[in-house]
DNA sequence: CTGTTAGCGCTTTCAC
DNA sequence: GTGAAAGCGCTAACAG
């Protein structure tokens, strides 16, 4: 038994194909159409078990109630989190969200907004990968409804939603400053994005209003694709050489991960031989010991207001004109390993 | 702007759409299109940015290249793992996924079945939340390509991959056994899944085969809804009661996680006060200190062969009878939790 | 070698 | 109150 479709209703009703889309669509009563026949076609509808072809509906209607999500890793609990969020937020609006991942991978991030756009989603959200911004550019230039979240580009006007990085390291430190800690190190990751950078600035400045010196030394970029050994040899230099380090504060979730495992490896001991605090939140860092201090961000909430200025886009085209610029703080989770 | 179509290239070059299309799906040497042809039409094509509407081409070709996962939890690292396996191979193979996440919600899983059903999927992949079978059942009534994974039903004859759950769990049992622990308790979850019936089994007969005697008061089955208190509450009898345990293992990795938290706070030292050992892994069982001993399900291998055995079922539909039925052997890692 | 034409399943304007 | 018909953008059988 083949699928039923609205002509096979019309037929069996010996009526048009319109009735019955009106009245399946809820329109009946709008549309002035007999009780009777509204009771038909939705008991025929319902004995053949009919179920619209959305594909028809939307190549018809111009509308797919889809959001295509492109984010840099699925299995990162922190994009996973946000899409959460999304997805429930964006069912209770009757959308539905197409989730990709790209991999870190800026050719396949590219590909990924093709496949979203020729599939016709209504607009799209996108944590960018790279520092190349072309294809945002392109989005822009469309005019296609889209909201850039966690990573966005300064110098481009468009919707983001991002967490004040600059704020949320700048309390991580100061608050190992107020703890005593004297010789903060950075620990960040090579080549990396525009949020690193700022996370840095607020480690700055943090040392700067404390009337701390900033030294080079305690500033360690790990190489992305040399992750652990990077660190452990970073680490080395930091804990034996002239520029002793008695605290680390990590840029990001994986770079605090990998740090945990090496300096497990190297058998020091937190918070005795040296103190750590990590920007993002991880369930490691409550369950480790000791647990880990961590500036979390709002995962929920970016999900959410993403969503909401994406949608308002989408319904109010017209003045499109003005982006929606938001910036989310971030909250510190104090646990001990200081 | 608008966006270009198959039919402004053809009006643009005074051509038919049929001659556009062919040459743009590559069929232009087959249908002996002449190459200053071809030129032409790929040349405006590309002058136009022209992205053909897979809306209309599925519509039209009956094809989405679009198969559906539906998993119970987007946040369990277990399948994100496993849709990233898969989204890269379907990727390889020219399709693409869309991810849904039930939240452990059977209603809703229901719905995203539907929804993905409407939307013309040429597959499903389903992890199924529920007892309930009746969607599944359906699926198989209509002859709907799917394939189950991480749980099945044994009285429905579907294509199937799942971990060897028994097995794996009388290893871990076994090793404890080995290691001279006497008193195990089995850590699960109430009214749970097939999948815990089947580890509880490869605990009982690790048990027997060592000839030592079950004891019904070593079983504990947390209530889902109240997972902290309740586990405290069942540890403390575990510890405290006349049926001392000395080793626990849990039936699945959230009941760990939790279980890690809470040993934590009551706390008990891993393994000088109990030795445990986890069925599923978790990146904070290596992290932890002591590392977590555990048995890990190739989620990798999940994710590849139950797409295989979908696009194999997707590209062959006659011979649809015979399912396919995969068990896959799990990983045991041996860390020091014992 | 290329064009005509009839759909795919649905929406929606306009007419009766 | 209901129906006819055009059209969304593409595919593909058939004709020439």
């Amino acid at each position: 038994m083949k699928k039923a479709s609205l002509k096979d209703i019309a037929r069996i009703l010996k009526m048009s194909k319109t009735t019955v889309s009106f009245v399946l669509n809820g329109k009946g009563d709008e549309m002035k159409i007999s009780k009777a026949t509204q009771e038909k076609v939705l008991e025929v509808a319902k004995r053949l078990n009919y179920r619209p072809n959305q594909l028809a509906r939307s190549l018809s209607s111009g509308k797919t109630n889809t959001i295509g999500l492109v984010i840099p890793n699925i299995g990162d609990i922190f994009y996973a989190e946000i899409a959460k969020a999304m997805e429930s937020e964006a069912h209770r609006q009757g959308y539905n969200i197409m989730y990709c991942s790209s991999e870190e991978n800026p050719e396949r991030e590219k590909e990924l907004i093709h496949m979203l756009k020729s599939r016709q989603v209504d607009g799209l959200i996108i944590a960018p990968t790279k520092l190349d911004n072309t294809e945002i550019l392109q989005l822009k230039k469309e005019q296609y409804p889209f909201v850039l979240i966690d990573r966005h580009f300064p110098k481009i006007n468009t919707n983001y939603v991002i967490t004040d990085n600059k704020g949320g390291m700048y309390q991580a430190v100061d608050f190992l400053i107020n703890k005593n800690y004297k010789k903060i190190a950075f620990i960040g990751v090579q080549n990396y994005l525009e949020v690193i950078k700022q996370r840095f600035s607020g480690y700055k400045e943090a040392l700067k209003d404390a009337k701390i010196r900033f030294s080079n030394a305690l500033v360690k970029e790990i190489d992305y694709f040399n992750l652990e050994a990077d660190m452990e040899a970073k680490f080395t230099e930091l804990f034996d050489g002239p520029n002793q380090a008695d605290a680390f504060v990590f840029a990001t979730n994986f770079v605090a991960t990998t740090a945990l495992s090496v300096l497990k490896k190297m058998g020091k001991k937190i918070p005795n031989d040296v103190a750590v605090a990590s920007f993002d939140e991880r369930e490691l860092f409550a369950l480790s010991d000791p647990g880990i201090t961590a500036v979390a961000q709002p995962t929920q909430q970016i999900g959410e207001e993403a969503l909401n200025i994406l949608l308002e886009e989408i319904n109010n085209p017209d003045q499109s004109s003005e982006k929606k610029k938001v910036i989310l703080k971030p909250e510190f989770i104090v646990r001990n390993s200081q």
